[in-house]
DNA sequence: TCAGGCCTCGCTATTTTGGGGGAGTGCAAA
DNA sequence: TTTGCACTCCCCCAAAATAGCGAGGCCTGA
């Protein structure tokens, strides 16, 4: 026999548009029985997507506010890897605190749960579920549907980057071989003369290597090449 | 009634160490009846750290050999977020087909199905199943076990986090806000001028953050700031 | 065959950085 | 209260990066 959540990721899977996000979100609160759930996609240039059962007050206050720099839950997460509670976040900043009164005041729950997501190109996103209760009831929710939550994180992430609006027209082409050897001990701290050295080739050889990369990654200067090289995955330091 | 899956994870759960993580793979393997599984992770530094199953006269080429930069299941992953078929990774490349063939001889199976794993400060871990066999049946096999090898991947890499063996004894100072302000601005490509300008401040004030924020991070440059930054999440370009 | 990407090298001039000095204000914790 | 730390400003000069010009050989796929 199937549980209703096996039905719901059903048709998530066959999900063809952002409505039926919508659908499924709304589907799998009535399922977890909870006061809220979200999922929030912050792209690599600091634009936001989101779709969940948050009051639509709030998320425009949310984007007025640009909350994004401030929500102890994305910056809490966006450095770590584990799900967590947000009663483990620090709240304890002055911004963090109004930031948290005015949530509650917009009827969000004060205990939460979020998953954070990591995909390519630096992309990152949230799933979380929201509830207004006591500890010890919070406590036996997220203990048992901890897994259930972080694969559904997945399902609804993998979606979401199917359906993604911005499907890159701008087709970044691969860097050479040579190039991502250049970028990356650039971006390991090295001097142009130093990587020149290493790589055994000339200075004016590897300036032509960070310009190609430059423009290839439609960069402004080599420091702005290696961190899109680095958001991208294009190269590991 | 528990599955016998469950049972290895709850061991895997009250792993100590990583013997323990060791044997939990190798239950693991028996439980889902492949040739092999293996946890590979990739630190931020480009070092490795393996447990699974495979020979490890395999490992020990692979080390040897700096396959790391060659292996299509590495290079295919890094850039995206979905778990994938080996068979849809591009094999085409030279250093590709010959790492392939050396794979083989070393009774790597034919198939595999790779779970990429992102975590912060650039963390990045796959896991992997492998095995020898026909097309459909391990179609089949990725088709009915998909979603337990990605939360076995998660609390596998849960697991490995905890007990990661280099806890970073530099605890990175947090950078200022300001000092956050001005790297971020630098990594998307600004002048320093411009972005004094930005910030409403000096050109040399700005210089004071970002010699900080470059002695904060250890770093030999600006470039090397911003991607030591990137790298650890503490800015988002 | 030929275009196009990749790898390699040279020169000059201008702009941007980096590293070295100092110096003053606040604020908050020890 | 003293000691930090974050924030703001100033000068100078050498070193490094950027920008523009140019060149040729090699390999791959159309």
């Amino acid at each position: 026999m199937m549980h209703r959540r096996e039905l719901i990721l059903e048709a998530l899977g066959q999900a063809l548009g952002l409505e039926d996000l919508q659908e499924s979100i709304v589907a799998l609160r009535k399922h977890f029985r909870v006061d809220h759930l979200v999922y929030h996609w912050v792209n690599s240039a600091g634009d936001q997507y989101g779709c969940g059962t948050y009051p639509s007050d709030w998320v425009q206050r949310y984007l007025d506010q640009d909350y994004l720099r401030v929500d102890p839950v994305i910056v809490g997460c966006y450095q770590r890897f584990h799900p967590v509670d947000w009663k483990r976040l620090d709240w304890s900043s002055k911004p963090a605190r109004s930031f948290q009164a005015d949530a509650i005041a917009h009827g969000i729950g004060n205990q939460g749960f979020s998953v954070p997501i990591r995909g390519p190109n630096g992309q990152f996103a949230l799933f979380t579920a929201s509830h207004h209760c006591g500890d010890m009831e919070w406590e036996r929710f997220t203990e048992s549907n901890r897994r259930d939550l972080i694969l559904i994180a997945h399902e609804f992430n993998q979606k979401a980057l199917e359906l993604e609006p911005g499907r890159k027209p701008e087709k970044s082409r691969n860097l050479s071989p040579r190039e991502i050897d250049a970028l990356t001990l650039i971006a390991m701290g090295y001097s142009r003369a130093q990587v020149a050295e290493a790589l055994t080739i000339s200075e004016h050889t590897l300036r032509v290597y960070i310009e190609s990369a430059r423009s290839k990654l439609g960069a402004l200067n080599t420091t702005h090449a290696v961190a899109r090289a680095l958001s991208r995955g294009l190269i590991i330091v």
